[in-house]
DNA sequence: AGCCAGGGTCTAA
DNA sequence: TTAGACCATGGC
């Protein structure tokens, strides 16, 4: 079975270095929220759509109803709009500046965002990743597939963090790799219904269909 | 047509 | 604490 510096590996070797999330921490915020239970295609169209008017003063400014009717493609578009605003609002107090919470502990920063409603523990690990580039490890319905099929039963989202991290440095860049990776390969071959042809993983893979 | 998409909340047992 | 219903929309 595959370790995680194995699947790490194999993944960079087959995909390359992947790209950041994104550079700008409140994109990074208002695509996590997003793409909750939705396709990424369509966060992408929103916000090409939007333009230069994805900024957090922005959306601070703007009518509920004018930001739901751009979420509205993404679905649960009254949740998300909310859940956008709400954490607007949180970044206002640090003046939205990444800079503003550099001090700030990771678990307390955690802690603060799995406050707002609407942001569980995936999204949560994702701002503060992408964003905020903690060492934090993101578990997604790819890592939890992709694991499962490579033979690996692990029975909570904390026990795989655990898998990662006691294998892998804890840095920003290691773990945002790695799950970049991981969202890389799903897309392509790991679905629901798989298409194992592409997948560089095959010869692992304990459930190939 | 029907399933799926990079979740989260709330409720019931 | 865990499983299941529910939430909305677009693409294939």
């Amino acid at each position: 079975m595959l370790s995680a510096e194995g699947l790490y590996g194999r993944l960079l070797a087959a995909y390359g270095r992947p790209p950041w999330w994104s550079e700008d921490a409140y994109t990074v915020m208002f695509q996590a929220v997003l793409v909750q239970n939705t396709a990424w295609t369509n966060v992408q169209r929103t916000c090409a759509a939007m333009g230069g008017a994805l900024s957090p003063a922005n959306i601070a400014a703007m009518g509920q109803e004018e930001l739901e009717g751009h979420i509205r493609p993404c679905g649960f578009c009254k949740g998300k709009a909310r859940t956008v605003r709400a954490l607007t609002e949180w970044y206002a107090r640090y003046g939205y500046s990444r800079e503003a919470l550099a001090s700030v502990p990771t678990d307390v920063l955690r802690a603060e965002l799995l406050g707002i409603r609407g942001v569980g523990e995936e999204t949560a690990d994702v701002i503060l990743l992408y964003a905020f580039r903690r060492a934090v490890f993101v578990v997604d319905a790819y890592t939890r597939r992709i694991l499962a099929r490579m033979g690996h039963g692990f029975a909570s989202d904390a026990e795989i963090r655990a898998f990662f991290a006691a294998a892998l440095p804890a840095e920003a860049e290691v773990s945002g790799a790695l799950h970049w990776l991981l969202l890389e390969l799903g897309i392509r071959c790991c679905k629901k219904t798989p298409r194992c042809e592409a997948c560089p993983l095959a010869a692992e893979c304990a459930k190939r269909i």
